[in-house]
DNA sequence: AGAAATCTTTACGACATTTTTACGGCACAC
DNA sequence: GTGTGCCGTAAAAATGTCGTAAAGATTTCT
């Protein structure tokens, strides 16, 4: 997942709120709740969430009639949650507008299979903006594993490209030797200090404007090494 | 809906076939059938249905795979039918790319909702990107399955066509060797890394000016490979 | 059943990366 | 000063990876 997708749960029973939204977050999803139908619309519309679950049986109103409002102006993916397994709930349901329906009770595993099948549409559409990390003249797409300098694509080796990773995840701290030691040789060379100092070279020889005074891979003398943007 | 949709059905059982057809020609679709995987492939890619509803129990293979081969290709909503109800089948399925599950027996009613639900993303979704790719003097349409190069048409076997898909669905992005074996050998042979090389190879021959220089394939050592437009 | 296409496996030279080795500079303490 | 410890660069040696061709094995098609 690029950037986390936002889900907006519309029910009134708290432990099935609880249910779904810890079902959901495991799969990197962010959750909104609301439990009423009168307050999911407002927040439908404030949070513009990328998935809908709607219960049905909510007391303050006709679901149905949530979701027929909701499609004049949305088109965000709706499943349904509801008790009733009655053939006609659910093509009243479905032609009103919803995506899916699931009947109570339903398994987690189903649950969020469904959710994942709906939001795949997202990704689908929309085009993938990846998250990029710049520092100078150069840009680091972590999410396409690809580094570039002043326009030019650079390239790094797996050694390399997994030390420029550990600096770049902590912009600013400093990572003891033996924290990159262990992270990207193994707990077995956490000794061997002397490939950082080749390997720091290389990241200094090919991304600093000046690699022998280096304004974003600094060191730390006996510490370890630090990563200014 | 203004033009009727199309809907392709593989199921081997006549008698659910008839039962579809008769439900879904009610609400004005069109409908294609296959009795078997391998035509069903080939009728998805060739009549370029709306919907397709799937029979997981085929004899000749596995719908799972199916899937997985279509979603390479097509975004085309794909609709479940099976005996089977473990949870576990409806993961699996929906997590290949399927868009919904509906467990055998069905009512007529909840069949006929389902598809008016999938069918009515066709419209709402608007304007299909473009599914043709090109890159040097090679073009290539997915969803005809269809290679060109310099005008002539370009032959590529089934692996050497499922691996141009993988690279080409994420451009500029490196794909490592572990994610291409399973996507396109399956999980147990993500350690067979010749075959990439062997067929990376085939494809380099194929579609690249110098394919000893190659500058769309490119691999990064110790990695995997990227495709560069 | 036979032929053709495709997939798998093998072998080996070429190349890239990692590891090792060697050497010079800098800072600090005594 | 000079000795010691840490750092940085460069280049050689060792290791691992990649690309290609070609020979079986398998599948598909006729």
């Amino acid at each position: 997942m690029t950037t986390p997708a936002k889900v907006l749960i519309i029910e009134d029973e708290k432990q099935i709120r609880r249910f779904v939204r810890a079902a959901l977050e495991e799969d990197g999803c962010q959750i909104a709740e609301a439990e009423t139908m009168a307050q999911g619309l407002i927040e439908a519309g404030s949070r513009k969430p990328d998935l809908l679950i709607l219960d049905l049986g909510l007391p303050d109103g006709n679901g149905i009639d949530l979701i027929r409002d909701l499609r004049g102006w949305s088109d965000v993916p709706v499943l349904i949650l509801s008790a009733r397994s009655q053939e006609n709930d659910k093509i009243d349901a479905l032609d009103a507008g919803a995506d899916d329906y699931l009947t109570k009770p339903f398994s987690v595993g189903e649950l969020r299979a469904r959710v994942r099948a709906l939001l795949r549409r997202r990704s689908r559409s929309g085009e993938t903006a990846s998250p990029v990390i710049e520092f100078g003249t150069t840009v680091v797409d972590l999410s396409r594993r690809m580094v570039s300098r002043a326009g030019e694509p650079v390239h790094l080796t797996p050694i390399e490209y997994r030390l420029l990773s550990c600096l770049l995840a902590q912009p600013g701290k400093v990572l003891t030797q033996r924290n990159l030691l262990r992270e990207i040789w193994g707990p077995s060379y956490i000794e061997s200090s002397h490939y950082l100092r080749v390997y720091v070279g290389h990241l200094r020889q090919k991304l600093e404007d000046d690699p022998t005074q280096p304004k974003h891979f600094l060191t730390e003398t006996g510490v370890g090494y630090r990563f200014q943007p």
